[in-house]
DNA sequence: TTAAAACCTTTGTGTAACACAAGGGTCAAG
DNA sequence: CTTGACCCTTGTGTTACACAAAGGTTTTAA
């Protein structure tokens, strides 16, 4: 299979195939005419199991790694769980976050509705995102060095 | 104020500062003697209301129209609520994409719990995964061609 | 047969919002 | 005057591809 047959074969794009060529996930063979990849039902199995991955939430690299780990015979179940495990919970993080700030939207699209635009003068630059309260207490601190990280 | 004590003042890294600057969203002057960047109160002042609109979801690039539209004298308010609106059904559809994910990350690992291990043969690189249905209907489509676009 | 359409290749660039390191100048304190 | 603490600019890395360019190949229709 040339690389655009693989891809549709898998519902992708052949730039994605590249892609994940480039990245060592699929090791085709070179037609030695033309040069071109050559890809059989082994990559189409593997791309498959890369797609399953993905949407499991596992990344390209992490996917890369389990697939070492099988090529070499041994299983990668073990390391699949662990990274199951680690990301669940960052994943429920996240969605909290986004949470959070959906509502913030809303409960500033609502705030906003009665109130009019107003140009901005010497002390607002758009009186609807001033009027929004600073969520975090990150305040005037001018003493306390900072260096947060999230998401 | 030098780029560190601006960054002190509002609880951020002075990369960041650097980086909203480049970017045009903070415009401090220079010290002629040292090349240094100076920033004033004004500057605090923009730079708490890009944390707020941070907050709300806007980027840094929607951040600089907003202060552009303002600068101009222009009242920026009716394209905040516009990227707002925009924005906000597209940060619902974030969450639930991210909760489908969470829930099949869960039923995964339930699946998983009394699975044995298993090592790759030369139809299973990891029963784990492949126990896993495909979710999405992309199946062996060798007639129509995709181009699928998802977040 | 031939010319165009359709594919293939590699390489480089862009995306979002910074973090971080390198190489080098500046400044305040001891 | 020597540190240590800052400042500057520039370049690189991060994620998973998309897209464009320049050029070779193969297929197809006239």
């Amino acid at each position: 299979m040339k690389v655009s047959e693989l891809a549709r074969h898998a519902g992708v794009t052949a730039e994605t195939v590249r892609h994940y060529t480039r990245e060592g996930l699929l090791a085709p063979e070179r037609d030695p005419d033309n040069g071109y990849q050559r890809y059989d039902g082994t990559d189409l199995e593997r791309l498959r199991f890369i797609q399953r991955s993905r949407t499991l939430g596992f990344s390209v690299a992490e996917i890369r790694q389990i697939l070492e780990h099988a090529d070499h015979g041994d299983s990668p179940c073990p390391l699949v769980r662990d990274l199951m495990a680690e990301r669940l919970p960052e994943i429920r993080a996240r969605i909290r976050e986004l949470e959070a700030l959906a509502s913030r939207m809303e409960q500033a699209l609502e705030a906003w509705s009665d109130m009019p635009d107003g140009t901005p003068d010497g002390h607002s630059l758009c009186r609807l995102i001033e009027s929004f309260p600073e969520s975090l207490a990150a305040e005037d601190d001018t003493t306390t060095p900072r260096q947060e990280a999230s998401s």
